[in-house]
RNA sequence: CGGGGGGUGGCGCAGUUGGUAGCGCGCCUGGUUUGGGACCAGGAGGCCGGGGGUUCAAGUCCCCCCUCCCCGACCA
């Protein structure tokens, strides 16, 4: 059936939403697709649905395609699973609880690690039955502090997540593959830009989890590319590597300086070099000839808390982000003025080497950046107030705990890989392939029996696509100043007809047999039959909603032509009536 | 959780020293218009986010709460 326009449960607004800010979330709410329901949920209006089960489309064919099954889960689940992993408590705030009439509890689920692996458990029992991949497409609820963008970060959203069950490692490296390769094929049919990038530590082997992030002003995720070789990574994931050693042998001797009124690294540069018997002997001295020791509190899952202490070069900040990726699933605390009191090692401001490490006065564990050379000399605290020690050289006059990669990366940091510059760029993650191991199936008792009729635990891996995140996503970068511009395969019709202009009976009649032309080729198709609205509006409605082909039957009717627009490319073409059904299927095609 | 800015018809906004709640868009009726968000005339529509207080009188002043947006913190 073709949808007329007068029909359709929508109201597009002239004006952008006050509340919205990012482009897919203004022109999503304006164009009428979608409306705020509550804090950070959203409901679908015929517009936006059909997107919405669009982008489902495409990515239950592509799942099916690797032979994945489709499940469905309640939305309201128990609790046992979650307290089993621990999760019932360590996802603390962000996890909607409820109970029932009995006060049991229940929880709105945040993901479903749990209840995958519980399902698996439930039937199945040999290897025969592996490989297995499961997945779903359903509504998770994290109670985010902060919602924000409209669909692109809500606390109730749609989320694709599979998962898969091997009895062995070959077998999921082959599962992260597969799932790895239809992701591909699902943001190239939809039409989205991506990056694959490096979601965790080398030390685990480097793909072990990626991230495929859209490049994206608005995106919440940090990642660094190298414009030479194909690395790129999650900020977090970035690995430095180490410095060679420097030959120390001409370096002056350890010497404490007075340093009274440097309370910033500026000002401690500024002191060395104003003063005649601290200035270098070729050039100034610079803030990356510094070394900054930050102290963070740990805290550990079961609670326990102990100091951290990390140095980097003072022309860095210590990146937050990075250290609590670092010291998962340890949680960093700042260091504060009580903990001053219970370490009197540590002089506030002036805290060097020389009192930590394990082995030193405080006792506190002292972790490097890589950038720290061994045989590299320093400026840096002295452990007493009001002074600095100066050629203070790693390795020679103290030595670290080991080493921790935590400093902020920055544009034109070296890539770890090839040495060229890297550039930072911001990104909005779409998707995640994660080789979870055994650690869900160990903790909830997933085992099948091997070929030797010997029980093996199961190793997993887990799969996300946000759904409601990639409309959001698509618009963000399928949109212009005018509106939103569908691909093709998301739009919610093919084609948008427009009766415009004064109408004899002609017009009407020209574009109701277009837009039956259009469908009986297989098109889905919104025709504009709104009587007493003007072109213009006509126009811009069909600009905002962005249909990839706009027919519009005027004025030309009387000379036997019409108008093919092309939203995507931007063209119009004129076109005798009887060519324009063909015409349109072939701009269609194209878009 | 910290900082900042908001909440007044569906949408965008104004509202003075406290004194009958307004404008534009949209909506309804009638008429005129019909190729880039038309025009005229007449209408409908508001618990001014909620609660408490001050006052003869509160959208406006005071207190508490809720909620939205932005920055930060947080975020399998």
């Amino acid at each position: 059936m073709v949808q007329r326009l007068s029909q359709l449960f929508v109201r597009t607004l002239r004006d952008n939403p006050v509340d919205a800010e990012v482009p897919s979330h203004r022109l999503l709410v304006r164009a009428g697709y979608i409306r705020r329901a509550a804090p950070g949920g959203y409901t679908w209006l015929p517009l936006g649905w059909r997107v919405y089960q669009n982008v489902a489309r495409v990515i239950r064919e592509e799942m099916d395609a690797i032979g994945a099954q489709e499940v469905h889960f309640p939305a309201m689940l128990p609790r046992e699973p979650y307290e089993a992993t621990g999760r019932w408590t360590d996802y603390g705030d962000n996890l909607f609880r409820l109970q029932d009439r009995r006060k049991v509890d229940y929880l709105l689920g945040p993901t479903h690690e749990e209840m995958f692996t519980l399902l698996v458990k439930d039937l199945y029992s040999s290897y025969k039955d592996l490989p297995v991949w499961l997945y779903q497409i359903q509504d998770k609820f994290r109670d985010e502090a902060r919602p924000r963008g409209g669909l692109l970060r809500g606390r109730e959203f749609s989320m694709k997540d599979s998962y898969s069950f091997d009895i062995d490692d070959e077998g999921l490296q082959r599962s992260y593959d597969a799932h790895r390769d239809a992701y591909v094929r699902i943001f190239d049919r939809l039409g989205l830009p991506y990056v694959i990038v490096s979601a965790m530590s080398g030390a685990m082997g480097g793909s072990a989890s990626e991230e495929f992030l859209f490049p994206c002003d608005v995106g919440e995720d940090t990642f660094v590319q190298c414009a030479s070789c194909h690395y790129s990574a999650n900020t977090e994931a970035v690995r430095v590597g180490a410095a060679s050693p420097i030959d120390h042998s001409s370096t002056p001797a350890q010497r404490v300086v007075d340093t009274p009124n440097t309370p910033t690294i500026q000002t401690l540069v500024d002191l060395f070099n104003g003063r005649d018997d601290l200035r270098r002997t070729s050039g100034q001295w610079q803030a990356s000839d510094t070394l900054k020791n930050v102290v963070v509190m740990l805290r550990h899952p079961d609670g326990r808390i102990e100091p951290l202490a990390v140095g980097v070069p003072g022309d860095r900040e210590v990146d937050m982000k990075r250290l609590e990726a670092q010291v998962s699933p340890a949680e960093v605390q700042p260091f504060e003025e009580a903990d001053f009191a219970k370490h009197p090692a540590l002089v506030k401001g002036y805290i060097g080497p020389g009192a930590l490490g394990t082995k030193n006065a405080s006792g506190i564990k002292y972790l490097l950046d890589p950038r720290i050379a061994i045989g590299s000399e320093w400026i840096t605290g002295a452990d007493q107030a009001g002074k600095h020690v100066m050629h203070l050289v790693n390795g020679r006059d103290f030595e670290a705990d080991g080493v921790i990669d935590v400093a902020e990366v920055r544009d034109d940091d070296t890539c770890p890989q090839c040495g060229s510059a890297l550039e930072i760029r911001r990104g909005i993650e779409i998707g995640h392939v994660f080789q979870l191991g055994r650690k869900y199936a160990e903790t909830l008792d997933l085992q099948v029996l091997d070929q030797n009729g010997k029980q093996r635990v199961v190793t997993m891996g887990s799969y996300g696509i946000g759904v409601s995140r990639a409309v959001a996503a698509i618009a963000e970068a399928s949109h212009d100043e005018l509106g939103l511009r569908w691909p093709r395969e998301i739009a919610p019709f093919d084609a948008h007809v427009v009766i415009a202009g004064k109408d004899d009976g002609s017009i009407t009649q020209t574009a109701n047999q277009i837009a039956e032309g259009l469908q009986s080729n297989g098109m889905r198709v919104v025709l504009d039959d709104r009587v007493g609205v003007s072109p213009g509006v006509k126009f811009k409605d069909a600009e905002l909603l962005g249909m990839p082909v706009v027919v519009v039957a005027g004025r030309g009717v009387a000379n036997g032509v019409v108008e093919v627009r092309n939203r995507i490319t931007g063209t119009t073409t004129e076109t005798p009536i009887d060519q324009a059904v063909s015409l349109a299927l072939a701009e269609i095609a194209k878009a």
